[in-house]
RNA sequence: UCCUCGGUAGCUCAACGGCAGAGCCCUCGACUGUUAAUCGAGUUGUUGUAGGUUCGAAUCCUACCCGGGGAG
């Protein structure tokens, strides 16, 4: 059911093409996946989201089990339906949030105290009961629970955090029980390279039908990550989809392609527009800018969005500045569509076995430097 | 004509004898498995004018100018 396609690989760089089959249709890889926290891509509906061809959206375990708690999902027959969302949906474990939001929290052996956000009332989850959570939501694919680390932290740490994960993937995996969702294992062991191979050893062995690369991006320098990722990736399994875990810059993308990534998912292209910053081909433009004032050209000429079909980058900062909900609307659209066609751009290159082209072009462009 | 209230940053207003400030606006920045239409930084002054009292005045006094309200 989650066969995984590895239609070809690229001859000069790490770079895949690949097509997962979910029962809520195929994923063409590699792929950006939009985010949508709480069963929602903030500003952007779901026509929108057919028409940007997204193909899969994220969703999160933990704000839903919040709020607005999982029985309801569960009523609404699942979150597809409650959403009306009818392609793919990914649903992250909630362990990130857990070891991001919360102010106390108290990981052992067998799982995890938190607090809640919203009103501090304690929860405990071990990954039995984040399995029959993840289940009740119904997402495609769900995410193991995972222990994340800090950056910087002691090797000790990390350490511990890929034990403990690993050990918490063997118990998804044998609490899992839903036939039509596919469990993803999550890689941890943070900047140190021989932790995240003993890491991807523990976790591949149970053989799963994908993987996530977490506890990135948490503060450590973007190059330190990029200078482990072709290693880190390229000891997964060739046959099953990876997934770099809340990376989505432009020039992460391109380069995380370029060693072996499949998937990502981030919230920056959405949450920075709504703060009023677009993506282009030229480099990231912040539309409050005065420069903007009286430019009634779109926002990237090189760009086929709706938006930038339609609206003056004038009339942009018009609503950004006058803090219009449309202006945050109109920016998400665009920057889902630069990422989304950034990858369908890329999965063209790797097809035409011209990945190396594709990514030296990017890295001498003017945007590179710029994201 | 008289009485009264007021005049401080572009705007709305604090400070009421002791370093002239805030919010907004404006300019710029950050955002990476979303607690975020968020957060942060910066620019901005003959305190209506002219005198006076005082060690020291936006603040007290006098005159004038401007505006709101009232009386006639």
């Amino acid at each position: 059911m989650f066969e995984f396609d590895l239609i070809n690989t690229d001859p000069n760089t790490g770079a895949r093409r690949g097509c997962l089959h979910t029962p809520h249709g195929d994923i063409q890889t590699p792929i950006f996946m939009p985010v949508g926290t709480q069963a929602t891509v903030k500003g952007v509906t779901v026509p929108q989201l057919h028409d940007l061809n997204a193909q899969i959206i994220l969703s999160n375990t933990y704000h839903l089990y919040l709020r607005p708690g999982t029985e309801v999902i569960k009523k609404a027959g699942g979150i597809h339906e409650f959403m009306s969302w009818d392609r793919p949906v990914l649903t992250d474990s909630g362990g990130f949030q857990i070891f991001s939001l919360a102010d106390t929290l108290e990981f052992d052996a067998d799982g995890v105290n938190f607090k809640s956000i919203v009103d501090g009332s304690k929860h405990r989850w071990t990954p039995e009961e984040n399995m029959r959570i993840q289940q009740d939501i119904g997402a495609d694919i769900i995410m193991q629970l995972d222990q994340c680390t800090h950056y910087p932290a002691t090797r000790d740490e990390v350490a511990l955090a890929v034990e403990r994960s690993a050990n918490w993937a063997a118990r998804c995996k044998a609490a899992h029980t839903r036939e039509d969702q596919a469990l993803f294992g999550i890689v941890q062991g943070g900047v140190f390279e021989d932790l995240r191979l003993e890491s991807v050893q523990r976790v591949t062995e149970l053989d799963l039908p994908g993987y996530g690369i977490g506890g990135y991006s948490v503060g450590e320098d973007h190059e330190l990550m990029l200078s482990q990722l072709g290693t880190v990736a390229g000891a997964l399994p060739a046959h099953k989809p990876r997934y770099l875990m809340g990376v989505g810059n432009p020039t992460t993308l391109v380069r995380g392609v370029a060693c072996g990534i499949d998937m990502f998912d981030c919230v920056l292209p959405t949450r920075t527009a709504r703060m009023g910053t677009a993506f282009s081909s030229t480099g990231r433009m912040n539309m409050r800018n005065a420069k903007f004032t009286e430019d009634f050209g779109p926002l990237d000429a090189q760009c086929s969005c709706p938006v930038c079909q339609k609206y003056s980058r004038a009339y942009i900062r018009h609503l950004v500045k006058m803090n219009e909900i449309l202006g945050g609307i109109l920016l998400s659209i665009h920057n889902l569509h630069f990422l989304l066609d950034l990858m369908r751009r890329a999965r063209e290159a790797i097809e035409a076995g011209e990945y190396k082209q594709f990514l030296d072009a990017w890295m001498n462009s003017p945007a590179a430097n710029d994201y």
